[in-house]
DNA sequence: ACAGCCATGTAACTTGTTACATGATTTT
DNA sequence: AAAATCATGTAACAAGTTACATGGCTGT
């Protein structure tokens, strides 16, 4: 629920209209994640179904709609930005799910597989340390952006490794008995 | 889209029903994400429905309802397994998107903000440790999993340090002219 | 007047999700 | 036969997403 919430925040500020929203979200978001206008006009009026905001009537220029967050909205606001998202169930890893899966599929060198996804991963990453050098460096949002981007996908490409080491081992004990082929 | 093609992939292997799907697709991931057990017959309806899959008329027990992957199927399969997730808009960072927000917010101390964040991240770390710790050693989905979930949140904790160091020089540098309050 | 942008709106769709209903089989 | 469990199915919704339609405003 990024996009709601990410709307509510913007809105806490002081009242807006729809595309003014979408240029503030990419813009606060390093123009890193498009958004497209239809969904900001979608999820006002879902925000405004559930009375997180409402249209504010004042001196709107033209046929701008300004909604405005309502108390409501400014206690949901706050308390998503408290709430951590690493609750219950964790958030599903679909790189995990992959490989947990693959091992199950006919045919498969997982650890070829990972080895397809880390020389990606590694990839990207150069992408964006070559990004992040260029300067930009005025541009906060980006920068912070970017970081989580590296600090994430090295996350990822550690535990490919780790992922692989553990295979390894497993593949080499089970070599003995040569018919255990599924893990 | 983990689910759908986590279900493609446990098909792979041989046919199957509805219930032992969501049974297999648990514990192929640890028992770590619960999976309800009418998605699994909405996401088999779709699978059917875009011929990635069909029902196998054989001899099934009962009332279970077989489904097979279809060449179709067998190709989106391997395609997903392939494919990074990691592609052009890289996916949404609700934390990072929450950060960014939240300095447009009015009276929201962001740098509290994360580190409301960061203790509770520390937390669930030290409870996957100390999971780890504790054995479980024999299920290989599990360890993964967990591995998966340390990297993780360690990457997530260094950003919001690197988050706050950025935040703490900006905020140096701008109470020179006390009246500069958003960044 | 007309081209082009500003701005809103909406229909249609996807995946994920849950709660609930229903029937079949097995166990006691 | 009653209770428990197996197994399927479905209605209803949320959030995200896109393509497209529409109308107002502005500059030439």
């Amino acid at each position: 629920m990024s996009v709601r919430h990410a709307i509510l925040a913007l809105l806490s500020n002081r009242p807006k209209f729809g595309l003014l929203l979408q240029q503030e979200f990419e813009s606060r978001t390093g123009n890193v994640w498009p958004l497209n206008v239809g969904q900001v006009y979608t999820t006002l009026q879902r925000l405004e179904r559930d009375g997180l905001i409402e249209e504010e009537n004042g001196k709107t220029k033209g046929v701008q709609k300004d909604y405005k967050i309502t108390p409501a909205g400014h206690d949901e606001l706050i308390e998503w930005l408290q709430t951590p998202a690493e609750l219950d169930p964790p958030p599903r890893d679909e790189l995990v799910i992959k490989m947990l899966v693959a091992l199950k599929v006919p045919n498969i060198d997982v650890r070829e597989l990972l080895q397809v996804h880390r020389r990606h991963l590694v990839e990207v990453m150069q992408q964006y340390t070559h990004l992040k050098a260029e300067g930009s460096g005025e541009d906060l949002a980006f920068a912070l952006v970017v970081d989580a981007q590296l600090f994430r996908l090295e996350g990822i490409v550690r535990w490919l490794d780790s992922a692989d080491f553990r295979l390894k081992q497993l593949l080499a004990n089970n070599s003995d008995n040569a018919n255990i082929r599924e893990v």
